[in-house]
DNA sequence: CGAGGCATGTAACGAGTTACATGATTGC
DNA sequence: GCAATCATGTAACTCGTTACATGCCTCG
C-alpha cells in the first residue's frame, strides 16, 4: 500500500499526468522505490475505477496525449488513512544482505572479504553520490528528511561492513543458525 | 532470489521437510524476511522440478507424511552462484518509512509528532527483544552477525526518529519534493 | 535521418498473499 | 472432548516485472 501512499501523496501535491510522475519518481524519488512505469499505469487506472482520482485529457500541440489525475475528496480521505497508517507503523525491516551473511562461512574466508570488499566499495560510492544529493536540499524539507534518512542507514551499512571485515580475519566461524531444530525437539524424539 | 537462497542455504545446512523449514523461517528467523509456508511449498516443488532439490517421503508412526528435501550438486552450484551475487550486491534498500516522512508537512504538527512516538515507543520495544535475541548466541556465529546487523539499523532508526522530533518542534517545514519539476522544463515551458 | 525522449499502454508471466481443506496426533 | 500443533497443500487473487507496441516530436 506505500506505492499507493506515494501517489495519491505526489497528487495531492500537485495534479500530473503519468509520464510525470513515473519520471518524477524514477528520478528524483529513486532512493525511495523503484516503481516501473507500468505498474504505475495501471495502478492509475484501478485508483480511477475506485474513485480516488479523475482524469481528464489534455493534449499541446501535437505532442501525445496526455491524462492528468487529481485526487478526489475520497481519495484525499485515502490519503490520511495510508499516512497515518505509515507513520505509525514501525515497518519491519528486511534486509536481504543478511540472508547472505547467514551462510558467509559456507565460502572461504579470502572468498567472502573479496565479495564483502566489493560490497563495501559500492556502498561509499552511494554514500557520496547521496551526500551531494542531499547537499542540493534545504535543512528541514521533506526531501531532506528522507534524503538524510537514508544516508544514516547507509552509513550504518558502512560502519558494519568495516566491523565484519576486521572480524573475519581473526577466527573462522562455526554456524548456530540450526541450534534451535536440535533443541526444541531434543526432549521428544531425534530429528533427521 | 533471496528466498530461494535462504532455502537453498538452510538445505545445505542440513536436510529438512517443509515444515520444518517453514517453522524455522517463522519462529527464528522472522526477522529476514517474512516468508509464508504456502510459497514455501510452492518454491519446494519448484526447486524439485529445477533438479535442485531431491524429495524422500518419510513417515513417523502414524503422523502425517514428510516429505525430505536435499540438494542436488546442481543445487548446492545454484547455492554458491546466489551467495556470491547476495554478498557482492550492494542491496538498495527501499524504506518504507520514508514514502511517509516525505508528506509529513501535510499533516497537523502534533498529529505527526504522536504518530512518531508511537513508532518510536514500539521501536525501542523491538530492540530491546532483538538484544535478549542476540544474548542467545555467541559472538561471531553467522546468526549472531545477522542479529547485529540488524540491531545496528534499529538503533540508526531510533537516533533518527529521535533527532526528527526535536526538529518538527520548531519549524514548519515546507515541501520542495516538485522543485525539480519547475526546474526541468522551466526554460522550455509552463508545466500544468 | 536516426537516436532518444515523450506518452500511453498491452500481454504474458512470476512471486507472494489470504483463505480454505484435510486429517492425524498431542496436551489440557 | 476441544484446541493447538503437525504436515501438506489448492484456489483465487493482487502486485509487480519484462518485453513489446505505437506514434509523434526534437535535436544533432
Amino acid at each position: 500500500m506505500d506505492h499507493e501512499l506515494l501517489v495519491l501523496g505526489l497528487l495531492k501535491l500537485r495534479d500530473m499526468h503519468g509520464y510525470q510522475l513515473g519520471d518524477l519518481i524514477d528520478k528524483r524519488l529513486n532512493y525511495l522505490t523503484d516503481l516501473k512505469k507500468p505498474t504505475l499505469y495501471s495502478m492509475l487506472n484501478r485508483l480511477q475505477s475506485d474513485g480516488l482520482v479523475t482524469k481528464t485529457v489534455s493534449r499541446e500541440g501535437h505532442r501525445p496525449e496526455r491524462y492528468t489525475y487529481s485526487l478526489t475528496t475520497a481519495g484525499e480521505a485515502r490519503f490520511v488513512d495510508l499516512l497515518r497508517d505509515n507513520l505509525k507503523q514501525p515497518h519491519m525491516l528486511h534486509l536481504n544482505d543478511d540472508i547472505g551473511l547467514l551462510f558467509l562461512n559456507e565460502l572461504e574466508t579470502a572468498q567472502a572479504q573479496e565479495y564483502l570488499q566489493e560490497k563495501l566499495v559500492a556502498i561509499r560510492q552511494r554514500i557520496t553520490e547521496m551526500q551531494h544529493q542531499l547537499a542540493l536540499h534545504e535543512r528541514d524539507t521533506p526531501a531532506y528528511y528522507t534524503l538524510r534518512h537514508h544516508l544514516i542507514h547507509m552509513e550504518a551499512d558502512r560502519a558494519w561492513l568495516d566491523e565484519l571485515k576486521g572480524q573475519l580475519k581473526h577466527k573462522r566461524v562455526q554456524s548456530d543458525i540450526l541450534q534451535c531444530l536440535d533443541e526444541t525437539h531434543a526432549d521428544s524424539r531425534q530429528n533427521e
